[in-house]
RNA sequence: GGUCUCGUGACCGAGUGGCUAGGUACCGGUCUGCAAAACCGUCGACAGCGGUUCGAAUCCGCUCGAGACCUCCA
């Protein structure tokens, strides 16, 4: 097994090798959507930036147990005691029954990120699945004395934590910063004893649809809470990886370690990995500002800001020429470079199985695997990844043109190059052809050899015609010098 | 206001001291009845100022600019 892998840990602000506790099995947990609303570029991000780590992980032969939840209760809309739930207040607005939309968005969710090649997690638990695992944790840190109650809710004391443990270790923050910067118009402060304390568990107001019971009173679990409680039962009271958006780094993630502290007396996990933002005009793409583009919008083109339609394949490729760790800006041009780079691997891919091989060949292919090895091993350099496959796809593209010489040897290692890379790893693969291609396929070439006829009688008036009434219906013909050949655009 | 991150050629984006990724666009070429596509090649940058060093995009300082978190957020 390979053990070079290096990955950038928050915790640590630097690039660390990576051990897991029990090798080779790996446990991971990433942070999934809270489904009250349709799947964004955002989502996209996250999903297909930890989707790399799941896929590489297993190709240096981990065992990788990958536990992803879905957030479908518990999120307040404020911390203010007003916070109604949001599934709630959202279903309201829909007159649907809360699980009704969280059922509607998780399978959208889930249509998306098939679309988008990102694997499914081994476990995708439910907070609302998960109460009473939730609740067993706010009953260990109340009997450790760092949580309280007040008018039915709980809350977890971090002024007190703060004193024996560090809260802060993972963000940064200092908790007298904190506690000076609290904004005041918030309301509701009064249950707690200071303004940085965050809910274990609220009381339901009487509007309150989604509730359960619990010692306390009958309410619902603190938005904290659903990630320790869930890490815990299928990964151990300490696992290898948490990953999530760096959004997230803050409150959520130093909020989890100290429920773990008190809880499991140890941090939760070891590496901390976080996702980099995409931006739109230098600005954070969220649903907050209201700036975000739906993945479906993307896949159809129905956006304002679009263009014009982007495949799922060009949107994953799109964002993995960025190194997650980096914000990403969002353009048409740059969607539209990312399509074209990436078909031109795909095309270079295909082209490995006609070449034709020589006897002997001066490109080292084994030297260019092992430097795909480095840098997906440098914690998940997929540009790198990138930049090699297309010095690759030039070496191909001369070999195909008879300017370069690859040996038998040589082409085998550059198929189960990409094989590895592009298709296993970084999940790229040629966009399926439509059901009906068979069909299509047979008329095409019934229609292009009334075109070659009629080029072979000079009439051009008709082969134009034939190949301007190809082009409006999106499909290109292309007359190579070993004939002829066409494409449909998307 | 506090904490932090970042500023790379027309655009996106790698690169933590010397060998100056990659993609797209532009331009040139190959191919071609023409065109498109495809392929090949070239040009092109390190926000500014100062410092450290034999040598800096890369380290340090300052200035300017942008952004993130501190409130739900991938």
């Amino acid at each position: 097994m390979n053990h070079k892998l290096s990955v950038y840990n928050t915790l640590k602000r630097n690039k660390e090798v990576f051990e897991p506790l029990n090798s080779p099995h790996v446990g991971m947990y990433v942070c999934g959507p809270t489904v009250y609303g349709d799947p964004h570029l955002g989502h996209a991000r996250s999903a297909i930036s930890f989707d790399i780590l799941f896929r590489h992980l297993l190709h240096l032969g981990y065992k990788v147990r990958y536990v992803r939840n879905i957030t479908d209760v518990g999120h307040l809309e404020n911390d203010a005691d007003a916070g109604e739930d949001k599934l709630a207040k959202k279903a309201r607005l829909e007159q649907l029954e809360p699980m009704e939309v969280a059922k509607y968005y998780t399978d959208r969710y889930h249509d998306m990120m098939d679309l988008l090649n990102v694997k499914r997690p081994s476990i995708e638990p439910n907070a609302s699945g998960h109460i009473i695992e939730q609740i067993e944790m706010i009953k260990q840190i109340l009997d450790a004395g760092f949580a309280y109650e007040s008018n039915g809710s709980i809350y977890f004391d971090v002024v007190k934590y703060n004193q024996e443990y560090d809260y802060g270790k993972l963000s940064g923050r200092i908790l007298e910063d904190l506690l000076a910067t609290t904004r005041e118009n918030l309301e509701g402060q009064e249950e707690k004893r200071n303004s940085v304390d965050f809910a274990l568990w609220k009381k339901a107001q009487p509007e309150h649809i989604m509730r359960w019971d619990s010692p306390w009173s009958v309410g619902f679990p603190g938005w904290h809470l659903e990630c320790s409680a869930m890490g815990r039962k299928y990964l151990g009271e300490q696992f290898d990886i948490h990953g999530g958006g760096m959004d997230l780094l803050f409150p959520h993630h130093e909020s989890e370690i100290a429920q773990s502290q008190i809880s499991n007396h140890q941090d939760p996990c070891r590496y901390w990995m976080h996702n980099n933002m995409i931006t739109i005009n230098g600005q954070k793409m969220g649903k907050s500002l209201g700036n975000s583009i739906m993945l479906e919008e993307f896949f159809t083109g129905s956006h304002k800001l679009l263009e014009r339609a982007y495949s799922p394949m060009t949107i994953r490729f799109f964002i993995l020429q960025a190194h997650y760790r980096s914000t990403l800006d969002f353009s048409n041009e740059a969607l539209q470079a990312a399509e074209k780079g990436m078909k031109r691997l795909l095309q270079a891919q295909k082209l490995l199985n006609s070449l034709q091989a020589q006897a002997s060949s001066n490109i080292d292919t084994k030297a260019l695997k092992q430097r795909c090895e480095d840098a997906m091993n440098d914690d998940l350099n997929t540009p790198m990844v990138i930049a090699h496959l297309s010095e690759m796809t030039r070496i191909i593209n001369a070999a195909n043109d008879k300017k370069e010489n690859l040996t038998t040897d040589n082409i085998a290692d550059l198929k189960e190059i990409f094989a590895t890379f592009l298709t296993k790893i970084l999940g790229i693969k040629a966009e399926t052809e439509n059901n009906q291609s068979q069909t299509v396929e047979g008329l095409m070439e019934m229609v292009l050899s009334f075109r070659q006829q009629a080029k072979e009688q000079k009439d051009y008036a008709t082969s134009d015609k034939i190949r301007d009434g190809l082009n409006k219906l999106n499909i290109v013909v292309k007359d190579g010098k070993d004939g002829v050949s066409w494409v449909l655009n998307d």
